[in-house]
DNA sequence: TATAAAAATGACCGGCTAGTCATAATAATT
DNA sequence: AATTATTATGACTAGCCGGTCATTTTTATA
C-alpha cells in the first residue's frame, strides 16, 4: 500500500512517476527492474521512493492492483451468460481487451510482462498467488461448460482449464515469436503492445478458437 | 569452448565441477545463477573457473551443448516413420525422456529449467536461436502430417507447430502447478524431474494427446 | 634432483543493487 | 512574520556480482 504522502501527490506528478516505474517494470523482470536508474530519469531523488512506498515490493503490489482493476473496468462487466457459447465470450474478452491495450499502453505492456515473472526469486509467493486465481478461474469457466454440456467429458476439467489458460497465453508468445508485435520498441515509442497488428491479434484469436472448439467441445 | 585445461581433468573431478554447476543453472536464471555460491561450495578458487572457460556464457553454452547431445541419444533414434501416426512417435518421445531424466537427473533439471531463460538479458541471442530452432521443427512435423493428409489443413502449418510446441511445455508446467513435480525439492535430494512420478506425467501426456488430436486431426 | 611448464589460488577491482537517514527545502499553520 | 509540519534530497552503507592477475603450488620433463 502506498504511504499517504503518495496519494497526497498532485495528479500530473503522480502519473509521471507511475507511469516511469511502468515503463521499467514493463522492460525487465521485477528483480531486474533498477529503482535507481528510474530515479535518475526522473529527475528525483531515489529517498522519494521511500517517502511513498515501504520498499520495492510495495511499489510493485502497487501497480499490479491499479493495472488490474483499470483493465477490470474494461473486461469486468462481460457476462459468458451473454454469449450464446463460450468462444463468443472469448472473442469478446480480446476485443476489450484490445480497446484497454489501446487506451492504456503502458499499464498493458506491464500486464503483459507479468508472466515473465515467473521465476523472480523475489515476488514467488505474489507471483504463485496470481498464477493459482487464474488457472481457477479458467478451471471454474471449463466446468460451467461442461456442466451445461457443452466440453467435453472425458478430459478433466483441471486438465481442460489448464490447457485453456496455457493456449491463452500462447497466443500473445506467438505474434512475439513470429515478430508480429515488439514490445520492447512499442515501449520506446509509447505506442500499445498491437499497435497496427489489432486486426493480427484477432485473427490469430480466430484460429486458436478454431483449435480450440475442435479440442473441448462435445462432439 | 571449454579451454584445453579443462579436458584434461581428471574425470570425477571434471563430473564434480560439471554437476555443481548444472545444478546452479538448475535452481536459478542466468543471470541469477552465482558462479562465487557455486565455486565457495565446491571448494575450489573462483579463478579456476577462467582457467577452464572464458566466461560464465561460454560455460554455460556447454553445458547446454553437453546436456542437449545427451538427450539426443536417448531420443534421437526415434523415427516417425517407426509409428502409425504422429501421437504414437509423439508419446514415445516422452518414454525416452523419462528414461533420460531417469539416468541423468542434474541434466533434466537443468534441460527443464532453460526454458525460464527467455528473459535472461545476458543470453537473450543464444536463447532466441534455441527457440526459433525448436520451432521450426515442430512446424516441420506438422507440415510432414499436413502433407499426408493427417492434420488439418484450415489452419497454418505455423499456428498449428506453435500450438503443439507450447502444449508440450504445458505439460509440464501442469504437473507443476498440480503440485505434482517439485523441481526445488528434486534437486536437493538428487532425484530426478519426474521421480515416482512417471506415470503421472505419461498419463498427463495421454489427456493432451487425446486434446491434440482433436485439435489438429483431420475431420 | 633441478628445471620448466601447467594449474590453482584468492585478494582485489569496478560496477551494480535496495535501502537508510541526517539535512535541507518547501508548505501549512499560527 | 515566525513557527511548525511535511516533503524532498543525495551521500552513504552493506551486499552482491563477474572477472582479473601476480603469486604460489603442483605436475611433468630433463
Amino acid at each position: 500500500m502506498p504511504k499517504a504522502t503518495f496519494n497526497k501527490l498532485k495528479p500530473d506528478k503522480r502519473k509521471q512517476f507511475t507511469d516511469a516505474f511502468l515503463r521499467e517494470f514493463a522492460l525487465h523482470s521485477y528483480d531486474e527492474a533498477s529503482l535507481t536508474s528510474v530515479v535518475s530519469e526522473l529527475g528525483i531523488a531515489k529517498g522519494s521512493v521511500y517517502q511513498y512506498f515501504n520498499d520495492k515490493l510495495d511499489l510493485f503490489t502497487f501497480l499490479v492492483g491499479e493495472g488490474a482493476a483499470v483493465k477490470a473496468n474494461y473486461i469486468g462487466h462481460l457476462k459468458r451468460t451473454d454469449f450464446p457459447d463460450f468462444w463468443l465470450y472469448f472473442r469478446a474478452l480480446y476485443e476489450r481487451g484490445v480497446k484497454f491495450d489501446l487506451e492504456n499502453p503502458l499499464q498493458s505492456h506491464f500486464l503483459h510482462k507479468l508472466v515473465d515473472n515467473i521465476n523472480s526469486p523475489s515476488i514467488q509467493h505474489l507471483y504463485k498467488n496470481m498464477l493459482d486465481q487464474t488457472v481457477t478461474v479458467f478451471e471454474k469457466m471449463v466446468e460451467s461448460e461442461i456442466a451445461i454440456g457443452k466440453f467435453r467429458r472425458d478430459i478433466p476439467a483441471k486438465t481442460q482449464g489448464f490447457f485453456l489458460y496455457k493456449a491463452s497465453l500462447a497466443i500473445n508468445d506467438q505474434l512475439l515469436a513470429l515478430g508480429e508485435i515488439d514490445p520492447k520498441k512499442s515501449i520506446e515509442k509509447g505506442l500499445p503492445v498491437f499497435h497496427k497488428k489489432e486486426e493480427v491479434l484477432l485473427r490469430t484469436v480466430d484460429q486458436y478458437i478454431e483449435i480450440l472448439k475442435a479440442a473441448l467441445d462435445k462432439r
